[in-house]
DNA sequence: AATAGAGCCAACCGCCACTAA
DNA sequence: GTTAGTGGCGGTTGGCTCTAT
């Protein structure tokens, strides 16, 4: 198989003469082959290594900042979708490596999903013992008609699209359902957040507004991830 | 100032899928 | 159909840096 190689390939961190002998040999034939590649640059490590190096260090446009807030919002997003998917991530990242990518959840994100997971749940809870009651009197049309899951538990509604299509100033701007929502969202957003409103909406909660980025990607799924970890723990 | 513990990240390892012979 | 070679992916590790005591 592969890499059964002599004993005596280097390993260990890459010196900058090792970076620039891979880079021309790069150059000149290719990113293909890293073996023979390897062995052609003369350098005295495996294809393997080769091709990390050059994947995760050495590849042109690669970023090398820090994260940002936008791809910090998006690596949450997709790995939500998708989890431990990271090249596959890593493609939706221009400049980011899944290596980067990996480490960056690992050192940074997981335990903020956790802790934010551990939120929804506590509020879920709070939710619950507020706002188990005859569901009938909410304005909305589609309010109480039957009440069999918890997303009816917490909103008195029968779904999230059909709480998309009420008018949510329905349940009064004093209401305590929408202060309570509001003191949910403002402390389970992530410092540095906003919650950013349409003119429509009048700011009331809940409504499908954008919160953190501006990206088009988390415009679309920004909102629904804050409420999707309540759906989920139904 | 010394040291222990935590955090971070580059690099390695093992497995798997794909391809060619 | 089988086997060997290769590349890609995700998990893990080792060592460096930072922070708290």
């Amino acid at each position: 198989m592969a890499n059964h190689e002599p004993g005596n390939l280097r390993r260990g961190p890459w010196h900058d003469e090792e970076d620039e002998r891979l880079t021309t040999t790069v150059g000149a034939l290719g990113e293909k082959h890293w073996d023979a590649l390897a062995k052609q640059s003369g350098l005295r490590r495996s294809g393997k290594s080769c091709r990390l190096r050059w994947m995760n260090y050495l590849r042109p446009n690669l970023k090398h900042g820090e994260i940002t807030l936008e791809e910090e919002h998006t690596i949450l997003d997709l790995h939500k979708q998708w989890g431990n998917k990271w090249s596959r991530i890593a493609k939706r990242l221009p400049g980011r490596t899944d290596n980067e990518i990996k480490n960056y959840w690992r050192s940074h994100l997981k335990k903020k999903a956790d802790s934010q997971q551990e939120c929804f749940k506590g509020m879920k809870e709070d939710l619950n013992q507020d706002f188990l009651t005859p569901k009938r009197d909410r304005s909305c049309e589609h309010a109480g008609e039957s009440s069999t899951n918890d997303k009816e538990g917490i909103f008195g509604i029968s779904s999230l699209e059909t709480s998309e299509s009420c008018n949510m100033n329905a349940f009064g701007s004093s209401s305590p359902y929408e202060s309570r929502m509001s003191d949910l969202i403002s402390s389970c957003c992530w410092q540095g957040d906003e919650i950013k409103h349409h003119e429509d909406c009048m700011g009331t909660f809940p409504c499908f507004c954008e919160v953190g980025s501006s990206s088009e990607e988390s415009q679309t799924h920004g909102v629904l991830d804050l409420w999707s970890p309540i759906w989920e723990m139904g």
